[in-house]
DNA sequence: GTGCTTGCAAATTCTTTGCACCATC
DNA sequence: GATGGTGCAAAGAATTTGCAAGCAC
């Protein structure tokens, strides 16, 4: 399911936020239009200096605030889940993870229960593949129940 | 390959060093005895307060340095990259990702690119999948130059 | 003995929060 | 006009850095 759609007519913005039961801002909708616009994976810091350009006066805090709320309601994702600190990869056998979208642990499944295609030898960009990695993103058992 | 044996009787960390022209020292031997017995992921707070029951004196420092420098030589390795900082995922088609070791950069690859086996609908653990993320890990072609 | 490592404290970076004022419904 | 949003500044995490003293080779 595409959350997002192409077009930039500015209604749909409203649209996408009366299903969600957000308030329309102008802050939001600046903010909006600009990531839709955004190529690559951009930090906060990064999409707080480009809107700056639109809205001298937006501060860094809402920029956070909007954009965890657009990652709540779904309308974003995130390139993967940002744990808040780094984590050691401590287990040696071959093995994917399982990660939960709400409480953010990260379960192993060994990489046999898995069946896997094989990596093209050939990437785009002439990029050198070491190894992969699948994050399986969902639910685990205990958030599934405080639903 | 696996980069760390099962073993633990010691003077396998010397050799990991000896090969990799790194000092040992008393709180990496303990650091890294530690790693391998710890389950999960950990962040390096974590680790921190599991070694300084073995070493009350350590301090979180060394063990920032020393976790770096166990990635650096592929000791152990990070879950994910930690780009430092949340990172927008703004690309509304269905894609995985190049990621970079060195740089760090993340490239899209469309998922017709990859021929990928399906996600099996029962999971360990009662997990409820609702995507899957492939990130492969390598060099871009910049870094690669670099070396 | 030399050079890398450690521990401490201070500095940075990234993110969140409290609060007075303002915009939206 | 009530509710929720914004901007600012301060607080809080997470991580890095500078430096004097100590350990490894």
């Amino acid at each position: 399911v595409i959350a997002v759609m192409q077009t930039t007519d500015g209604g749909e913005f409203r649209e996408l936020c009366a299903a969600r039961g957000i308030t329309v801002t102008h802050q939001r909708q600046v903010l909006f239009e600009l990531l839709l616009s955004v190529p690559g994976h951009p930090s906060p810091e990064e999409v707080y200096l480009r809107v700056k350009q639109q809205i001298p006066s937006i501060s860094l805090a809402t920029v956070y605030k909007n954009i965890h709320l657009f990652l709540r309601s779904g309308i974003f994702r995130e390139v993967s889940l940002h744990h808040g600190s780094l984590r050691l990869e401590l287990n040696q056998r071959p093995h994917h993870h399982l990660v939960c979208t709400v409480c953010k642990s990260i379960r192993d499944i060994d990489e046999a229960e898995l069946k896997l295609a094989a990596i093209p030898g050939q990437l785009p960009g002439g990029f050198l593949a070491e190894r992969f990695s699948i994050d399986i993103l969902g639910r685990c058992a205990a958030c599934q129940q405080k639903t």
